[in-house]
DNA sequence: CGGTCACTTGATCGTCTTCAATACCAGTGG
DNA sequence: CCACTGGTATTGAAGACGATCAAGTGACCG
């Protein structure tokens, strides 16, 4: 474990993480919207950690007695069953921000999957620089509601979508990170296995697996490696993710 | 249509609604935090409205200018697919609070299960109210952290539990709805009919009609009527909501 | 190379869906 | 009082999709 610093170095690369602030889509960055002054006051509070990928630093049902900020790196959220079943609730990245439970315990373990840099703030004392500063709040509220919107998207999908659907809405939504006023890339870097995505979307790891090979014989998408795809088809990729009409023509197109 | 009136009323049941202020699962309502001057500055832009029984009164993609505070009667949240398959991603009930969504549109479509009487608010203006008033915007951000937690959760379920543990689950959330501090009930009476039940759990009417069967044969419930249902064994619900451990014994009983 | 690890592909199985019929219940009118 | 009706729930049988089990492929690395 390194040694937890006070360094504004976070505060920039929360900054950096706010393209247009114009923009309804931004991802909304816990401190974006925060003045000089407050930043400086939020960074002294601030402890910068690394997690190596691998790495569990939020556990389901421990206290959660502390909110934190992703600098870099990506990360998964999942919680369990007591057999081991496992859901992925989400994936973040640069500049989301973690720890929003109310209750007195993390609802969701969280794992570095690539090397992953994070604020992590004293709960209370971001309560007190909430009283003070009730920008930050706005903010957290912004991120709450996004996420919430989010969460309800998925309980589509994972509620009333067939496997393929669900996989090209997640290649959709992937396509879409880090991108949000401009147009979306068609070539992603997937920074998460198989299993994660499995995992994410209620399927099995064969059956991911099974989906891409279909979406890329439909030539909707390219396979570059196992993590990078291309995008070939879009327009028919949305038009599988929001409704089943590839699953029509299943076997043979006309 | 009935004519939207002026009238404090909307107040009173808000804070009917928040029970003992200490409980950390109690449910948030918007208004719940807030003092008598800001009330009355609340109840003078609000309009109250009766929906009788299948009324939509919240449209998915509609330009989402209001919130929504329900003071009485059930509604459910729901998302469709153009093909008509639906999600329900959540029943609100008496002090809930609806219209969260930061994008300028609604998330999800909302229609009286029976009849409900809400609060209209300007989102507009209740942006102003924020300002002056961040208990409010605590009280907001309360609510939308607790509706995240527990769409992660509905996560969980949707995608990693079998058809009997979504419904045991069920069950048992509907148990603790409303009595926040003290003890489940056990008798509960379901606003929803099973056709709504099936569309929330990422289910068919049909397997849902089954589960309740097995419960029933499994005397973990008893069906009193069609929507009032018997808890008879609560260990063994909660052992069947968060594992396999019942399926796992699936022909007969030892 | 031999090893591991992740992904893919194939074959079989099981759960849930689908389609269909029946039961139930409340309301209505003969 | 009871047949009729419409909506809802239950039950049964067949089928499909995804899960499971098992083998095979390919990349990376010591």
């Amino acid at each position: 474990m390194i040694r937890p610093q006070l360094r504004p170095v976070v505060i920039e690369q929360a900054l950096a993480a706010m393209p247009c602030t114009t923009c309804g889509a931004r991802v909304h960055s816990a401190c974006g919207a925060i003045d000089d002054h407050d930043l400086h006051r939020l960074a002294s509070m601030a402890h910068i950690v690394e997690a190596p990928a691998g790495r569990v630093f939020v556990r389901e049902g421990d206290p959660a007695d502390s909110f934190f900020n992703i600098s870099s790196g990506t990360a998964r959220l999942f919680k369990e069953l007591p057999d081991g079943r496992r859901q992925i609730v989400g994936f973040v990245g640069t500049g989301h921000f973690l720890g929003l439970a109310v209750s007195d315990t993390y609802a969701f373990t969280a794992e570095a999957i690539e090397p992953v840099r994070y604020c992590r703030f004293p709960r209370a004392k971001l309560k007190d620089l909430m009283v003070d500063f009730p920008a930050m709040e706005k903010r957290l509220l912004s991120v709450a509601a996004n996420e919430l919107v989010a969460a309800q998207e998925q309980m589509l999908l994972l509620g009333r979508k067939t496997s393929i659907e669900r996989v090209a809405s997640f290649l959709l939504a992937q396509s879409v990170l880090g991108v949000p006023c401009g147009q979306p890339r068609n070539q992603l870097s997937l920074k998460m296995g198989r299993g994660d995505i499995a995992d994410y979307l209620g399927m099995r790891i064969e059956t991911v697996s099974r989906a891409f090979g279909r979406l890329r014989a439909e030539k909707l998408i390219e396979l570059l490696t196992n993590t990078d795809v291309m995008i070939l088809d879009r327009a028919a990729l949305e038009a599988l993710a929001s409704d089943g009409s590839l699953a029509a023509r299943r076997p043979s197109a006309p």
